[in-house]
DNA sequence: TGTACATCAGTGAACGCGCGTTCACTGATGTAC
DNA sequence: TGTACATCAGTGAACGCGCGTTCACTGATGTAC
């Protein structure tokens, strides 16, 4: 991610997209203030218009960087699975709708974190969001190299759609156990190499 | 869903519900202000406190009205396909995914239109919600007598995070040809009673 | 190596605005006699 | 049937607060000579 030793600039610009990363997850894009990222990343808040043109495009540029974290993290959980041998459907429904993603809007998927508001959001905001639905939907269809981009949609539609759900039942037994019954559900259908019992 | 002529403080209440449960869907929790619905209403906002006790209350009781007229909704489309041998499932399936839902938020599913912000509310909002989470469950289970509840509950999820994945493409070619590929999808998955072509 | 100046990242006070909530009030409706 | 009063739904001004944005400034860093 870091290449050069950037400007102390670059490097402040980079902490305080950091922090709205998450922060648009945690919170929601209207729960986003500038003044609570410009703290969050030790800032005054005057100091932000420096950086962005706009609250809103620090939105677009953090719902960029929210992106490519979430992919990231599962190439890694991927990565780490085919060592094991675990398929990467496998790899990508342990990882998407792990338990541990219950309670951590801010480290998961920016479309189950912001899904339901894309529409609400400004042009250049929903822009940017289109474009993760649609590395959502070629990630899924790269860990099923016999289903259709149809089918990869649909797919991706479960995992965001359940998680989403899950996480309103709450991080709980019952979100929990809802996580459990997608995973299964999911996996035996999609995931013939390694049936568990 | 009217009973008997009532007071005009309960009719001027149900007319603030109704307003208040389109305005979630449409602008979201964090969009929906007290003295917009009320203005929406024909009111003047000073009033509100004598018909809910917080915004918050309202937000509640707006969640359960928007459930009870989306689960109205489809429980229509239900019946009205059966009298056209469609089956339950069909129905269920091609109304929630219907193309005119794209641009609809506001007369939709409260779920698809605010389940990724459910977590940020209040205890009393959350548990509003994880109700109209079980009973979308019960509702997609009811259309499929052979599938248990795990498998519901993953179609459920399907419903709701493709719905909210086409809205994010937007109500355009892109939103619709998502829909209509999830919906072709799911078909074919469970509804072996009416194949297409 | 040292001085003088320009650049620049970040500070903090201030702005106009809309929010949820409160409250003294108005005017219509209903009840008592 | 008519008058006097109580009740009550809704009005509109006001409150304290946090928001996004602007801007004159400070102090550190870098450059010129």
């Amino acid at each position: 991610m870091s290449r050069t030793p950037k400007s102390k600039k670059e490097e402040t610009h980079h902490r305080i997209l950091d922090v709205a990363a998450r922060a648009i997850r945690r919170d929601g894009y209207a729960g986003t203030g500038v003044a609570a990222v410009m703290k969050e990343a030790g800032l005054t808040h005057g100091g932000f218009y420096a950086h962005f043109g706009s609250r809103d495009a620090l939105l677009v540029e953090a719902l960029g960087r929210a992106g490519e974290e979430s992919r990231g993290h599962v190439a890694r959980a991927r990565e780490l699975g085919q060592a094991r041998g675990i398929s990467p459907f496998r790899a990508l429904v342990e990882t998407y709708l792990a338990d541990e993603h219950l309670g951590r809007l801010d480290i998961g998927c920016p479309i189950a974190a912001l899904g339901c508001d894309m529409p609400r959001q400004s042009r250049a905001v929903r822009k940017a969001s289109a474009g993760g639905v649609e590395q959502l939907i070629a990630g899924v269809r790269s860990t099923l190299p016999h289903a259709s981009t149809a089918m990869a949609a649909t797919v991706a539609g479960t995992l965001v759609g359940s998680l989403q759900m899950a996480r309103t039942l709450g991080d709980n037994a019952e979100g929990r156990a809802h996580l459990a019954s997608v995973r299964k559900t999911l996996l035996a259908q999609f995931d013939s190499s390694h049936p568990k019992h």
